[in-house]
DNA sequence: TCCTAAATAGGAATATATCTTATTTAAAAA
DNA sequence: TTTTTAAATAAGATATATTCCTATTTAGGA
């Protein structure tokens, strides 16, 4: 997020609002991975009478065009996993569906440098984010 | 799960219940990755006055026990990611934070066998899992 | 069989996210 | 610059997921 805001928005076709500069402002400041509520809290502070709709439509808006993402794709739920052999999931971004796959070969790999500072890791877990097979065909049609 | 599940919940110390004998059965039976809906309907079909709560508070307590597991961590809010660069994620079980991570070593992994059957893979995400520096050093105390 | 702590049902409460509608505003057109 | 209009906003209602509260029931030990 280099480019001034303003022209960020216009290349995409997107009104230039004060709440959308600003919430845009707070994101690239914001290091973390705030939720929407972080960033209303903050985004009040300037625009006291902001509503909440405001910040989640223009999440949404942002995450459309590609200025930020989710953090996953499940979040709507909780979803329950029986199966305990150690496992990945493929997991569709349209459909939600989750896939268990294994894929012994990611516990060869050396952990990333500087990971022992951050504290002691218990587990990997990968995701394999695309289309499904059905969405796929759906697609076609 | 392959023993009787009312030997693994007196191993555990837990009571043996109507509720959590079908509860255990239901997910045993049930592929794919239920929701707590899912289950709740399910076992509604049994025992028609079961409480949702009873339901969660069940999941609760089987996932304390190892008996099942969440498939995320962070599934309670939405989190937003500004890093637009490719990476992945450090997540805390215990206190939640998320902490960014490169690891390029993850891509030139090739792909499990089977997924070209599952759909299109547009990307790959690695969680690393386990307890940060922070909520470690608590424990200490 | 009795007793007690734990579990349950039912509904209230909370939290997150989305929808509805009247009002305001950005920005294109005049 | 002024006018016009579709888009954006505020406010509150609504929807959905999850947890909490309390009276009642029950598992399992005494």
């Amino acid at each position: 997020m280099e480019k001034d805001a303003r022209d960020i928005f216009k290349e995409i076709g997107l009104r230039v609002t004060p709440q959308r500069l600003e919430i845009f402002k707070i994101l690239a400041s914001m290091h973390g991975h705030p939720a929407a509520e972080d960033v209303f809290e903050r985004i009040r502070r300037r625009f006291p009478s902001i509503s909440f709709d405001t910040v989640y439509r223009t999440l949404s808006l942002f995450e459309n065009h590609g200025l930020i993402k989710k953090v996953h794709h499940l979040a709507d739920k909780t979803r329950y996993d029986t199966n305990l052999k150690r496992h990945h999931h493929f997991v569709c971004i349209r459909c939600k569906k989750i896939i268990d796959i294994e894929w012994d070969e990611i516990d060869g790999i050396p952990m990333p440098k500087g990971v022992e500072n951050l504290g002691r890791v218990e587990d990997r877990y990968v995701e394999l984010r695309g289309i499904c097979k059905d969405c796929l065909n759906e697609e076609e049609e």
